[in-house]
DNA sequence: CGGCGGATTGCAGGCGCTTGCATCGATGAT
DNA sequence: ATCATCGATGCAAGCGCCTGCAATCCGCCG
C-alpha cells in the first residue's frame, strides 16, 4: 500500500484534512491533531487517521495552516553573496540542520545595494519566516529597525545585533595571533590586504582585522623606532583579483614588505599569482598567511587562519531552532574556535 | 511621512486588509485589488489605499493571499550541494533573476542521501511553492513522479526531464573540443579523471563527459593500432581532494599519460598539486585541462572548458517565470555555449 | 427628463486548517 | 447503582485575503 501513496497523490486535486477525515470515519479536527502529534487522540485513533493520510498522499496545506497558526516552517535567511566559499559554505551548514528539523530555508541574497534597498523596502520576510539569520551583514539602523518590527527571533553570524542572537568568531584575536606568527618568524614590514574604506555593504569583519593588523604592525614599528607604512594597508575587496591587484600595488612601493596578511584566503591567492609573476618566491621572499582556510588553501600551500564555517552555520541554525522552541536562552554571542594552520607560505624572512 | 511607515509598522499587531480599508475609507475588496494592481479601482482610490497602506506599513500576509489564490510567489530550488563552485554560482544566478521578479527561494540541498529520501517522502514543496527548479540532480523515476504530482512547472539545469523545460550546455560536445585539443597538441596518451560508477547521486554530467573522452581517446589509440589503456579512466569525486589522488593513480601506472582532462577544474586543481608534489612540471610534462573555468582556473593557470554558470541559472529562472506568467512556451531544452579558454596547463607533448 | 451602459465598489462566501469549548462515554469513587 | 471525572471527539468560529456578483454612481443618449 505504500506505493499507493505516491498514486493517489498524483492524481487530481490534492485532497483536504476533510477527505482524510472521512475515509478515516473520524472529525477534521482529530485528523488535524492527530497529524500534528498533539496530545488528546486515541492512539488506535491516529493510527487510522495516519494510514487514511498515507492511503491518499495526503500533505498538509501550508499556506492554511500558516494562516490558522501564524508559524511558517520556515526562516529566512540573509546573505550578501552567495557565490562565495565563505557564504556557500555558511548556508550550507545551516541548511543542513534546519533541513532535519523539518524547517524550510528562504534564500535572499542582498549583495547589490539596489536589490538591498528594495529588500527592506517590500520585506518580503514579512509575515513569511519564523525566525531570520543574517550572514556578516551588519545592519544599518533602518534595516534593523525593520527587521526586528517582523517580530521573530533574530540571529546574525559575523556581526553583533543588540537583541539578536549572533555567532562568531574572535576575529581580532585570531588576526592578532597570525601577525603574531609573523613577527615571531622575524618578520617587521608586514602588509595588509583588506577592504579599503568605504566598505562595500558596510561590513565590519574587515574593519575589525584591520585593527588586529595595524595592533601588532605598529607596535613592531614602535620598537624599531620606525614610522609606520601606511601605505601598507591595501584594500583587495576580498576576491582573488582584488588580492592580485593589492600585492602588485605593494611590490611597488619603495619600502616592500617581507610578509603580507591577508584578510581572507581569496585575496591571498591573488597575492600569491602576483608574487609568481613576479618571479619571486614565496615564502623564501615573501610570506602570505590568509585567513578563512578556504577549500584551496590546502591546495595552493598557504598558511592560514581557520575558522570554522560550516560550524558557525550548524550552531547558528541551532541557535534558531532553540529559540523557535520557546528557548528562554539569554541572547549572548557565541565565540568559535580558530586555528593557524601553517603551510608552505610562511617562513622567515630571508637575510639579504 | 515616509519614514513614519516604518515606525507605524514596527508597533504591535500587524494591520489587516481591513484597517487599511478603514484608513482609505473603502472596503477591503477595493485596497486588495487596488494593492495588487488589478484593473477597476478608480485612479484617485487606488492613490488613496497606496497612501493609507504606506502610512500604516501594511505588508500583505502571504499566507492568506496564498491560500485564497493557490499562488504562493516562491519557487522551490533543488541542489545536491551548495558549497561547491558550480552550484553556488547556478543558485546565485537564479537568485538575481527571481527576486528581480519579487518571487522568493526555497532552497533545498539534497546533497546526501538519507536527506534526499526524507525530502521526497515528506516532499515539504506540496503546495509551498510555485515551481521547481532541480539543479543537476537526475531524479529517480518515483521522485519524477513525486515532483510532477506537485502539479506546478519543472525546471531544471543539467539535466533533461521529460515534459520540464531544461537549461544546460552539450557536455558531448565541449567534452570532444576539449580531447580535440589535446590531440591538436600532440598528445596520443591521454587520461581522464571524473567519475567512476557508483556515480553518487546518480549524476548524468560525469558519464556524458566520460563518453566524449572515450570517444576521441579510442579514436586516437585506433589510429596508432593501440589498445587504449583502460586504467586510464580514474574518478575523483568532484573535488579537488579527489583530483589529487586521482592523478596519483595516474601516475603509477607503468604506461602514463602526457595529458590529463579532468571533467571539473576542482578535479584539475587537485591533480596539478600532485604533479607539482611528485616534481613534474606542467604543462612540459603532463598537460592538464580542466572544466568549468572555476574562479580560481585561472589564479593556477589552468586550461579549461568554460560554461556559463551564473547565465545558466539566469536563464533558468527566466525560464520559470516565463512559465509562471502563463507563457504557453514549448518545452525544449536550451544549451547555452562553452568555450575553451587556452591558459598555461596545457601545450605539447615533450618529445622524450 | 428618464433610461442606459460602463466604471467603481461593496458583499459575502469561500480557501484549508487550528483550537477553545461543548459533548459523550466510560471509569472510578461513594 | 449513581454521580463526578477525565479522556476522546466533534463543533464552529475564526485566521486574512480573494473574487464572482450585485449594487451604485455617472455621464450621456434619445
Amino acid at each position: 500500500m505504500a506505493a499507493s501513496a505516491c498514486n493517489e497523490g498524483a492524481s487530481g486535486m490534492p485532497e483536504k484534512l476533510d477527505d482524510v477525515a472521512r475515509l478515516a470515519g473520524v472529525s477534521a479536527a482529530t485528523v488535524s491533531r492527530a497529524l500534528r502529534g498533539v496530545p488528546g487522540v486515541a492512539e488506535s485513533t491516529r493510527t487510522r487517521v495516519l494510514a487514511a493520510a498515507a492511503e491518499l498522499g495526503y500533505a498538509i496545506s501550508p499556506a492554511a495552516s500558516s494562516l490558522a497558526t501564524g508559524r511558517t516552517g520556515t526562516v529566512g535567511v540573509i546573505v550578501p553573496f552567495v557565490d562565495r566559499w565563505y557564504f556557500a559554505r555558511l548556508i550550507s551548514g545551516v541548511e543542513r540542520v534546519l533541513r532535519d528539523a523539518g524547517i524550510s530555508l528562504l534564500l535572499y541574497n542582498l549583495g547589490d545595494e539596489p536589490g538591498r534597498a528594495r529588500f527592506f523596502a517590500g520585506l518580503p520576510l514579512r509575515r513569511r519566516v519564523d525566525a531570520v539569520l543574517v550572514l556578516s551583514l551588519p545592519l544599518k539602523e533602518t534595516e534593523r529597525e525593520l527587521l526586528r518590527s517582523l517580530d521573530v527571533p533574530l540571529v546574525t553570524i559575523g556581526t553583533e545585533e543588540p537583541g539578536g542572537d549572533s555567532v562568531g568568531i574572535d576575529d581580532h584575536g585570531a588576526a592578532v595571533t597570525a601577525m603574531r606568527h609573523l613577527v615571531q618568524l622575524g618578520h617587521r614590514e608586514i602588509a595588509f590586504i583588506g577592504e579599503r574604506p568605504p566598505i562595500p555593504l558596510g561590513f565590519t569583519t574587515p574593519l575589525r582585522r584591520l585593527a588586529a593588523y595595524r595592533e601588532v604592525y605598529h607596535a613592531v614599528c614602535r620598537e624599531d623606532g620606525r614610522e609606520p607604512e601606511p601605505a601598507f594597508e591595501t584594500g583587495g575587496g576580498f576576491t582573488v583579483a582584488g588580492g592580485e591587484e593589492a600585492m602588485g600595488t605593494l611590490l611597488g612601493l619603495p619600502r616592500r614588505p617581507t610578509a603580507v596578511f591577508a584578510a581572507s584566503d581569496e585575496m591571498a591567492f591573488g597575492a600569491l599569482r602576483t608574487l609568481r609573476r613576479a618571479g619571486l618566491r614565496v615564502p623564501e621572499d615573501v610570506s602570505v598567511l590568509g585567513f578563512d582556510d578556504h577549500d584551496l588553501a590546502d591546495l595552493l600551500e598557504l598558511s592560514t587562519v581557520a575558522q570554522p564555517v560550516a560550524e558557525l552555520g550548524a550552531w547558528a541554525g541551532g541557535l534558531l531552532l532553540a529559540r523557535l522552541s520557546g528557548g528562554k536562552i539569554a541572547t549572548s554571542p557565541s565565540i568559535l574556535g580558530t586555528r593557524l594552520v601553517l603551510r608552505g607560505s610562511t617562513a622567515p624572512p630571508s637575510v639579504r
